[in-house]
DNA sequence: TAATTATATTAGCAACATGTAATATTATAT
DNA sequence: ATATAATATTACATGTTGCTAATATAATTA
């Protein structure tokens, strides 16, 4: 009588293994600061306040996910968002829960 | 020099709590489900075959969490989304993960 | 080569999340 | 009142996550 629209298990499994992946807080930060232009990791621990090995091990297991890459340029590594869905989706966040963020990205009237 | 946007951090906690109460494949099934239309309990059972009181469990934590509310008719409880926030978020994940179910609601040509 | 800077890795513990089973509650019907 | 159906709650065992501290690696400089 009334056909639900059955969403595949396989792709429930990985949009909610995305969310799990943006959902801690000091990765969100690490997003929110990348959406804005990649980063080298001492920028970031500078920028988030988090313990170096702490965000290493938050970095790493966004590059495992294929949420983040990066690239080594002499001792420094900078990383950058490499799946544009978690862009898409960190902007959708930011819409949401920092609207007045989105709004007139730069100079007014 | 450079002036990077700084995210309040107490906007980073909710987005993140946000994230984590929808980053679990029942709660996310449960969510596309109640995106069509509310549901009552035992319908949510039968479209996810989580047992009774895992399903339960999860949707007092979403309520708790004001994502979903409910109302009670006779004695089943019917659910739904309480948050439209919450329902822009799954819709652009089924964006993101289900592209080809955003297309073309219904009919064609 | 030794010191320094930048980053990664490992180990271990504490906190939190999840599922199941059992039980409780509430409404309806007999 | 009893039985049944629908839902909620509790307790507990297990698994997962996140943090810190310590250590390792790699590049740079002296």
């Amino acid at each position: 009588m009334n056909e639900l629209p059955q969403i595949p298990e396989d792709r429930i499994k990985a949009a909610s293994q995305g969310l799990r992946a943006i959902a801690h807080e000091l990765r969100l930060s690490v997003l929110c600061l990348l959406l804005e232009r990649p980063m080298c990791v001492h920028e970031l621990i500078e920028a988030t306040g988090a313990a170096q090995s702490n965000l290493s091990q938050h970095l790493s297991k966004m590059r495992m996910l294929g949420i983040l890459e990066n690239e080594k340029r002499g001792q420094e590594v900078i990383y950058r968002i490499a799946n544009p869905a978690f862009a898409d989706l960190v902007h959708a966040l930011k819409f949401i829960y920092c609207p007045e963020m989105c709004v007139a990205p730069k100079g007014e009237g």
